[in-house]
DNA sequence: TAAGCGTGGAG
DNA sequence: TCTCCAAGCTT
């Protein structure tokens, strides 16, 4: 006898326990929805919402955005982390004012096309703000059907394969389709979790075929995060981080890093810095970008 | 394809 | 204390 789908099962489950975040709220809109996918890539929700609330409050449109210096952007990005993508977010807003009339598109090759917006959020800017039938897939997702479907404790690097499967879990009706991404995702959050799942409490635990197997650790082929401590990273966060304390102001090029022992890293920072267009020098100082 | 890219909370 | 990890994207 064929079992149910899981969308019999997620999808009620996701009505009944979904948490109320700011971009599930009804009118939220596109650009909002853009908006915290951006600010989401690798950041978590918690960080997320404050920073996402006082930034909409300011630019409320992508114009609003696009008219803003880029270097305003990426002071209001504060400590959410990897300031490439405020730079990415505010290109994006220049494009979607002048190729789309400053309306967010719908189209999912009109998104990909976007700079800052890859696979997932293209998705996820069509399906949680449009409401089309699209599979989304992010590391959540991922990690589910790894365990469910696959008997694996973790993910395999993303492939375009993922989108495969799991367009082949999303019910035909759109609207439910909507939510049965969501429902991944949000099992993988609060549920399906990376380091300890809580399979007590998961409405899948008897289709899961890791479970089945007996939760075994099988190999881990993640990619290991690099060592931060010392790293050019954390001398470029550094750099950043006095830049955005300083803004508007610009800084004297030498003031930045003064500390830092390491003076061949010093220079790599503020060359890449530079490179990425995330500062701009003026002579002798170094302020965040004005166009 | 794999490396590079911030920040801070949780376990 | 310290390692792991978090709604990825670009090159």
């Amino acid at each position: 006898m064929p079992s149910a789908p899981l969308s019999d099962i997620l999808v009620p489950w996701y009505r009944q326990f979904a948490r109320d975040l700011p971009w599930r709220r009804d009118g939220f809109g596109a650009w909002g929805t853009l908006v915290s996918e951006f600010m989401l890539q690798q950041t978590p929700v918690a960080r997320v919402i404050p920073l996402l609330e006082a930034w909409l409050a300011r630019w409320p449109t992508p114009t609003d955005l696009a008219n803003a210096a880029p270097g305003e952007a990426v002071a209001a990005w504060a400590n959410l982390g990897y300031p490439r993508r405020a730079l990415w977010l505010h290109r994006a807003a220049v494009e979607i004012r002048d190729r789309h009339n400053g309306v967010v598109p719908r189209e999912v090759d009109q998104l990909l096309a976007l700079t800052g917006i890859g696979d997932y959020t293209a998705r996820a800017v069509a399906v949680f703000a449009y409401g089309d039938h699209h599979p989304v897939v992010d590391t959540n997702t991922r990690r589910v059907m790894a365990r469910a479907l696959s008997g694996r404790a973790h993910p395999g690097a993303a492939h375009k394969r993922d989108l495969e499967q799991m367009a082949a879990l999303l019910p035909d009706d759109r609207a439910e389709s909507a939510l049965m991404n969501a429902a991944v995702m949000e099992l993988g959050q609060v549920i399906c979790t990376a380091r300890s799942p809580k399979c007590g409490d998961c409405p899948i635990r008897d289709a899961c075929a890791w479970v089945a197997a007996g939760s075994p650790a099988t190999e881990d082929t993640r990619r290991k995060q690099a060592k931060y401590e010392g790293s050019d990273r954390q001398a470029r966060g550094a750099v950043m981080k006095a830049l955005r304390a300083a803004a508007p102001d610009p800084l004297p090029r030498a003031a930045l890093l003064v500390d830092w022992h390491d003076l061949e890293q010093r220079e790599r920072a503020l060359i890449s810095l530079e490179n990425d267009g995330l500062i701009e020098p003026d002579g002798e100082l170094v302020g965040l970008p004005t166009r």
